[in-house]
DNA sequence: ATACTTGCAAATCGTTTGCAATACC
DNA sequence: GGTATTGCAAACGATTTGCAAGTAT
């Protein structure tokens, strides 16, 4: 992995969410949050392992899943479902919805103020909203 | 299977969408669009499954997919995700929105019109909108 | 020191597939 | 009869688990 300044940044965000700064867990985070380019990224577990391992970081399977599900817990990431059988993990945790490219697979963000989602049912009974998910499935024009 | 009269409507419904009547699927389509008690099923390929032996359907799981995957394509369900790893199908193919209880895995509609969506954003280029899908997400109550 | 993390490999879950046997028109 | 459909069992991909070995505080 391409290793240069600490990582003081990324150990006081994993401490803050109560997290060990494990090699592992540092290791994904930069991959995660200062992917070069800025940030947005939606991504499988698939994919991040295949990333860290490119970057010669040494992770398995069974803990990038663990990683991602720890840091989406800990509210540093959030969990995307558009198809059975594939996650993908939202390094933009504020208010939004997605486009989604049925084609391609590929997911994009639609700032939060973008739809106005208004008059909205109320939720029945001892429940409340804990999101809303708004996707907005796109195919190749007609 | 409980029999009675005719499938008459039932073996109509599958001819009008080009699929053959067979044993299993109009076994399947009562089930589906049949049910006692009313329309709007959630239901999974499993929980089908286990219907239908229940009711001495015999089918294999193998086939229920095949007849869920034909009759959504066909436009007589429409699938929805919620969770990583599981489908559900609704029988309520007209435009609608869920309700979604994660503590128990249950959907609900809410009829297209309770939702204001509006002011949404336009669709990239080469793009046309397939459907969107409004899922509000509940938890029990604070 | 000790509790938390990791890696591995096996297990599991939901779903799909190949193909011979069977049912529909 | 000829094609579509089915069942079975194996294959599959994504995700999870159990547990021994390693690591952070």
């Amino acid at each position: 992995m391409s290793k240069d300044r600490p990582y003081s940044a990324l150990v006081q965000r994993l401490k803050g969410a109560g997290l060990r700064p494990t090699r592992q867990r540092l290791a994904l985070a930069k991959l995660l949050f200062e992917a070069p380019g800025g940030c947005d990224r939606h991504i499988t577990a698939e994919q991040l392992h295949a990333e860290a391992v490119g970057d010669s970081v040494r992770v398995s399977l069974a803990t990038i899943y663990n990683s991602l599900h720890q840091f989406t817990t800990a509210g540093l990431l959030r969990e995307v479902v558009v198809e059975s059988g594939r996650s993908y993990f939202d390094t933009n945790v504020s208010e939004h919805h997605h486009f989604y490219f049925e084609n391609s697979g590929r997911l994009q963000d639609i700032p939060g103020e973008l739809v106005q989602l208004d008059r909205l049912p109320t939720p029945p009974d001892d429940t409340r909203v804990a999101r809303i998910d708004v996707i907005i499935r796109l195919q190749d024009a007609e």
